[in-house]
This record gives structure tokens, C-alpha cells and sequence, in this order.
DNA sequence: GTGAAAGCGCTAACAT
DNA sequence: ATGTTAGCGCTTTCAC
């Protein structure tokens, strides 16, 4: 770790500490001529402060955490980007944690957050998270909390969203609208709010245009891609195969399409598909993709300009407001008669 | 912040904070009795040590800087992964940062590690960065520093990468032995090592066919979209078309199928294309995408765990050492006579 | 305008 | 086996 220290400079220009310190934050009651002399020192030495010391003594770390189930995902790489963007912007750090849809690390994540390490949190949820209490915990500690997403309603926050429910029903009418009737919808928790809007969406709309919910055609898809593909493939097999699929999540349109391929279903002539994605590729799929897209890098920014808001005003409490920036339908050959 | 300490704790226990803070790392000098009372009421309170002040103490952090170009790129989103693996099982904590390709920025982000912040850093250089003094300062001060993909040769310590010019061979080899005779290299950079290899191994190749190496057929990308997009249809609408082209980096294959699409260009019949790329969806893409995949999760996790080596031993020096995991050739579609 | 002193929470020598 | 003491590097009253 730095050897030049404060104390260092001090001795070298015959002042106090104090004084230094003082210069080098600026303050007003040191002579210019003094802070010239410590400014030039603290440069001709490559002076750096250093970080914990002055995160002991002000009680504030300068550091953020974000904490995210996975990140080999769009969404979660572009919310990265949004929430670095403004945390460089500030001064902040960012701590990276990754829950891998897994309850016990994300409490035990949430748990180190209780020491002081960092000054507040950006949360999604892992899909496994029905006990709450780890996120209570930590607000008890008056940890500044946001989340993002993947939020969590009983806890009293913001929260920063997209219209779930809305982007739900739009895909579903999208898809009735092209001719379906018997549309699988396949979603990764049943816990989950942003899953449960999906699929409160999904309903109505079947609703609205007279069709019956059938519960068969709800697919709760797990972390094991064989597993999922296996589901996938019994679905569109079944006698009422269905005419149309919606995945709610990025990852599962790779085996929609694979699944279809080996099954020699043409998409979107036998079935038709729309996913909940942000990947760039959409567009040169074969055939391309009919997508929901997230808002995920405003979606980031949001939650760390709303964190950072709380973090610089002193005193400031988080409302629990929400912040719901739309998706948008864009519709491609996947979903479209040919 | 926290506000129940060690202090508290001895006040409690009418024990000294040398004692709590000995019981609580379970050390040999305290009775198994007092260990328990003190494990006891820390567990009844709820004590979570403060991290900065024992960083301040024991001069390290307990955490690691992670430097990446972007992370909307599944490469660095996969290594990320790796890296966060090895951290969690080793109790450390990971400080992520971008250079979003931009020297200024990066040389801000290595400098703010002098500080003491982080025991240790991984670094994927910007493609901007010729300078590196910005890097050797950091080694000078001994903060111990492992490259993974993007390295910089003239700094003498670990260095993860694939094999790019082995992959830049294979690459144009495979084009050619599919009939390409004009094939045009798309890189980002003509200082980062991982583009001058794969290069050579393009320029190699070409040579080792008789193949004279066209200056026209290499185009230099930037961050800007669009602009890429011009300059590739203009590669594209050349007299002399490339039959063949190699997108040495995931983000520009976007670009190569729309522009072909627009131009009206059968991919594979017209212009066979092959990308360096760990895309998901390489498969489901129209025409499905010959890829060369590089090991982003495999290598994220060798970095890190190099680096923990580092850090685990007292007074272990990173040797100037290579690690080379190699890259697949996926063969599909795009690059394959139908 | 500058300095002395206390202390953030913890650990590590060195007592006892 | 436990306590005393000093100090990591910095900030912040409060004197002068």
C-alpha cells in the first residue's frame, strides 16, 4: 500500500497534518501561498490519499454495490453500463456481486452490506428470493436501497421498472393479433414480480379476445439449459401444440429457435415467437426476432441517479416511488405472416 | 454506518477489544469459554466487523479492480463471471471499472489504484492505449497486476490470452479452403496485440495460399456504429468485392449481416463470413454464424486465480508469463458452400 | 491562518 | 489466557 502520506508532507513543509489535509481539500481558511506549497509537494511526490482511512474516519465509503442475479445477459451488461456511467460521474466505486439466481449468496451478499462497505445498493432480485428478510435486515441499517427490475414490493423503496404488465399483454396481443390462438408462455419464476406481471398481462389479454387461459401452456423455466430444452420440446409436441410462444427472457429464444429446428417447426408459418430481449442480434435472425425491449441502460442510469440523489443529500430518505420506463415492441419476421 | 464494535463488545464482556478481536479470528491464545461468550453476544447483536478499518490496519483490502474496455460484449460479460467465481470463493471483493476504450478514462482508473484501494488488478487495456506509463506506475508501486486478453507486452507479468494469431490463421484458412480468394479483416485497433495477431495469422495465411495481402481489404473500426456501417458497405460495393470477411470482434457482425442484407449479398453464396465472437445466438442467426470462440469464462477465471496466487503468498512476484487458452472454430452456415 | 489532539474501528506487539 | 498500548492515515473540533 502508498507510503506518502499526509503526515509525510507535513514534516517535509514544516506544517500540521491538519494544515495539510485542510489545503488539500481546499478549505478556506489556509493561505493560498500554503496550499500552492502543499498542492506542488503532494504532485511532485505523486501523493494519493489513501481511501480507507478517510472512509473510517467520515463513516462513508464512496463505494456502491450492485447486485445482480447474473451477467451473461444483455439486460444486466447495458444496466452495468448505465450505473458506471453515473458512478464515475460522482466519484463513486462500484462493487460487483452476482446472486446466480441464488437466495443464500444474495443473503450473504446483503449481509457483508451491513459493515459500512459500502454507502448504498443497487438490487435485482434472484429468482429463488421469496424470504425478504435479509432485504429488510439491511434496511433496518439504513442502507440506501434501490432497486432495479427485478424489484421486490414489500420493501418500501424505489424502484426502477419497466411496464411488465403492459409489454405482457402488447406481446400477447401482438401475437393474437397475427393469427394465434394457443399461446405458451415461458417465464423463469412464479415468485418473481416482473414474471408475474409478464403473466397477468399475458392473461387479460387472452382474456379480452375470449380465449381460455391453459395452464399447461405456462412453462416455468429453470437454470439447467438441457432441462429447459427437453420442457420446450414436450410443449410443442403436445397434440394442442401451440401456435405461438412468448419467452420472457432473453436466454430461452436460443432454445425456442433450436427447438423448432430440430422439430422442423417453421417460425413463424407453424409458430410464431416474440421474446423479452435486448440482444443486438435480433435483427439477423433466422428468421429475425420479434422483440420486447428493456430500457436497460436508463433503467441502470435511473437507479444510480436515484441512489446518488439519496447519498448526497444528507438526511434524504428513499421514497417508495417507482420509476416505470416503457419497453418497446419491435416487430420483426418471427411473429408475422410471411 | 455500523455502530456496534469490538469495543462494545469488550465493554459487555468486561474484556479487553484485544481479546474480542483475538476470539473472533479464533486465535490459539484465547480459552474455548471466552471464545463462545464472545461468538455468542456477536452473533446476538448482529456484529459485522468494519471492513476499512481493519484494511487501514493490515494494509490490504480484501479486494480486487476488474479494468474492461465495455461489458455489452458477451466477451467481457462472460469473463466477468469467471473472475467473480474465483473472488467469492477466495472472500474477495471486485471492483469493476470500464475504460469504455478510452485512454483519459483509463489512466484515471490505474491511477486511483495507487491509492491502496485494491490488493490486486486485472486488466484488459482499451483499445485506444499506446502509452503505458500509466501502467508501469502501477507496477512500480507493486500493486500486482494480471493481464487477461487485451495484454501489453512490454509489462513484464501474467498474461491470459487465447491464441489470436493461431485463430486469425484458422479463420482465413477455412475461408479459403471454401473458396475465398479476396477476404476482407475488420479489427478495432492497430496497436492492441490481440488485433496485430490476428492479423499476422490473417497475413500468414494468405501467403501460405499464394495469396498476395490487399491493404484495401483491412478496415479499422471505431465506436461509432454508423459510421462502421458506411465504411463496410463501401468495402462491400468495391469493384473488387471481398468474396470472404472476418469480424474480429463480436459487435461487428451486426453490422456485416445488415449491410449484406441491404446490399442484397447472399451470405454464404456471395460472401462467406466468419466472427470472432461468444454469442449465444451465433447458432439461431440467418445464415447461422461461423464463429471463433474465445474461452471468456476460462480465461476470466485463470486471471483471477493467478492473481489470488499473487496475492495469497506474501512476497510471491507475478512472473512474465503467458497463459494461452485456446479458441474453437465453430463451423457453420456462414461461412460453409451450400 | 495554523496547530494540537482526539478518534474512526481494528490489529499486533508486548506486557502481565 | 488476557490486557495494555500504540498506531494504520485521515478529518475535525477547538485552541491559539
Amino acid at each position: 500500500m502508498g507510503n506518502i502520506t499526509i503526515k509525510l508532507l507535513a514534516k517535509e513543509l514544516n506544517l500540521s497534518t491538519a494544515a495539510i489535509s485542510k489545503a488539500l481539500r481546499d478549505s478556506h481558511d489556509i493561505s493560498a501561498v500554503t496550499k500552492q506549497r502543499v498542492l506542488a509537494l503532494a504532485a511532485k511526490l505523486d501523493y494519493t490519499p489513501n481511501p480507507y482511512a478517510g472512509s473510517l474516519r467520515r463513516k462513508k465509503s464512496k463505494t456502491i454495490a450492485v447486485v445482480l442475479p447474473e451477467v451473461a445477459d444483455s439486460f444486466f451488461s447495458l444496466a452495468i453500463n448505465g450505473i458506471e456511467e453515473v458512478a464515475i460521474e460522482k466519484g463513486y466505486h462500484v462493487l460487483i456481486y452476482l446472486s446466480h439466481e441464488n437466495f443464500i449468496r444474495e443473503k450473504a451478499i446483503l449481509k457483508d452490506f451491513q459493515s459500512g462497505r459500502v454507502d448504498g445498493v443497487l438490487l435485482s432480485i434472484s429468482a429463488e428470493t421469496n424470504d425478504i428478510q435479509h432485504i429488510q435486515d439491511l434496511c433496518n441499517k439504513d442502507v440506501p436501497l434501490v432497486f432495479f427490475d427485478r424489484v421486490c414490493n414489500d420493501i418500501p423503496t424505489a424502484k426502477i421498472t419497466t411496464n411488465d404488465y403492459e409489454s405482457g399483454y402488447a406481446a400477447t396481443q401482438h401475437l393474437i393479433d397475427n393469427g394465434c390462438r394457443n399461446i405458451a408462455l415461458l417465464s423463469i419464476s412464479n415468485s418473481l414480480a416482473i414474471s408475474n406481471k409478464r403473466m397477468e398481462g399475458y392473461q387479460q389479454a387472452l382474456k379480452d379476445n375470449g380465449i381460455e387461459y391453459d395452464a399447461a401452456n405456462h412453462l416455468l423455466c429453470s437454470n439447467d439449459v438441457l432441462k429447459n430444452n427437453e420442457e420446450i420440446k414436450k410443449i410443442l409436441l403436445r397434440k394442442k401444440r401451440p401456435d405461438g410462444v412468448i419467452a420472457t427472457v432473453e436466454k430461452l429464444t436460443t432454445a425456442i429457435y433450436l427447438v423448432c429446428k430440430e422439430l422442423q417447426l417453421n417460425i413463424p408459418n407453424q409458430i410464431k415467437v416474440i421474446s423479452f430481449s435486448n440482444q443486438a442480434s435480433a435483427n439477423i435472425l433466422n428468421p429475425s426476432l420479434t422483440t420486447i425491449t428493456q430500457p436497460a441502460f436508463d433503467m441502470g442510469k435511473a437507479a444510480a441517479s436515484i441512489l446518488f440523489k439519496a447519498l448526497e443529500k444528507k438526511n434524504f430518505i428513499l421514497k417508495n416511488e417507482s420509476l416505470v420506463i416503457p419497453s418497446t415492441l419491435t416487430i420483426r419476421e418471427s411473429s408475422t405472416n410471411s
